[in-house]
DNA sequence: GTGACTGTGTAAAGGTTCTGCAAAGCGGGC
DNA sequence: GCCCGCTTTGCAGAACCTTTACACAGTCAC
């Protein structure tokens, strides 16, 4: 099957460009020409990697890009003015896959996006909006809610953040650092402790079972563990 | 922990330049001044991430590259000459993640490996995360935690480190200074005690058999036997 | 063998870092 | 202003890494 790129770009030369390259290379592209459009198009779903400028004429790709970390994990590759350095940090930052440096080598491009491709089908792991079910907690992304017992649970919207992470992960060890960046869209520095406040409330609401649903792992992070 | 990088990189100072670096930025570092030991390094699964220069004194880098990945999707970032375009296509092709030409900028190179671990964060199930059984001990790297016999051992962060590092060699011997740089991430000094309490610990922990599990090799380091 | 020297095992103490949580502070929405 | 929820502060306690100290084992020279 095809793979479908989203291209954000307002040159309108290079755009068609790209997208013919790409459309002999195999992909299906979708266009956009500015970030609003962009964003609009890659929250609808319908394509497997997003190609984004940074330099656009309303709002800059790297808030699309922040806008889009908030909702999803959906692959992006950045393009910008060659040896914008700050731009390539901060892009990362926020959560860049990759940078390209313009003018780009479709060549380069082609290969950096089927390496990126390859590696996240090696990973996959499906992210939907359909409920998912761990032992007696039932997520429902679509409301935002999360069910105990076919009870909704009472939870704050960040609440809600950290246990649907942790839950997405459940069985393995959540990183502090990633759980931050996750949950609450930013890093964690020192000495901040709102992560732990919010696992705290959690453990209160999800009942103080022994051993606890939410482990911590000393050092590192906290991990769900699925009750039998 | 820290993320674990293995910098295979035959010139020395640019080796150690880098190696101070990422040091420095929380990652631990693994290195190997040519293929074959950056090979064999990489194919011991004790680190998260490759950092592979193409022109290597015995086997060329896309060659590691190439074994590598007839074995593991470990993540693969090469080093390659500025502007050598066919190296760079082919990388790609064979199966490296990312691509950075030389000389690099550290912190690009520092923002390109968080990049790539977040997504596979983010993803998990890559191999590094697959199960690994030595005997009657299984490790699991997605919790961090080693089994006996299905029992979930009572480790410490430093005592999983330097145990899951034994294990990855199991049946030969580890150097102090190794086992030390790997696991604990620093320096061995002298009258540094710390490793052998770890050792002393985890002997504890593990049931002093006889002969016991971890041998010791005076003068040189600690092995790892595989009970029959 | 003997003695000096070096490397190792481990108990116990020391000190640092990390975590849990109550309570107070703050800030936006109504 | 009031409320709700996120964040900060502060302290207590736990976990655990490291140091210290001493006993013992291996190695080497003679």
């Amino acid at each position: 099957m095809q793979n479908r790129v989203l291209l954000v770009e307002d040159d309108d030369e290079l755009r068609q460009l790209l997208a013919r390259y790409l459309t002999n290379q195999g992909f299906t592209v979708r266009e956009a020409a500015n970030g609003r459009d962009g964003l609009a198009l890659a929250l609808g779903q319908d394509c497997d990697i997003v190609v984004l400028d940074i330099m656009l004429p309303d709002i800059s790709g790297l808030e699309v890009l922040r806008e889009l970390r908030a909702e999803t994990h959906l692959p992006v590759v950045l393009l910008t003015a060659r040896g914008d350095e700050t731009d390539r940090i901060v892009g990362f930052e926020v959560g860049a896959d990759d940078y390209i440096p313009k003018p780009c080598n479709p060549r380069e491009l082609v290969a950096r996006l089927q390496a990126l491709l390859r590696r996240i089908a090696w990973d996959q792991k499906t992210e939907v909006n359909a409920a998912r079910t761990y032992g007696d907690l039932r997520v429902e992304p679509g409301h935002r809610r999360i069910y105990q017992n076919d009870v909704a649970m009472e939870l704050t919207a960040t609440e809600y953040e950290v246990l649907q992470v942790l839950l997405a992960h459940a069985g393995s060890v959540v990183r502090k650092t990633d759980l931050m960046q996750w949950a609450l869209g930013r890093r964690l520095e020192a000495y901040d402790r709102t992560l732990d406040m919010h696992i705290s409330n959690l453990r209160k609401k999800l009942g103080n079972d022994d051993p606890p649903r939410i482990e911590t792992v000393r050092g590192l992070g906290y991990s769900y563990r699925v009750p039998e």
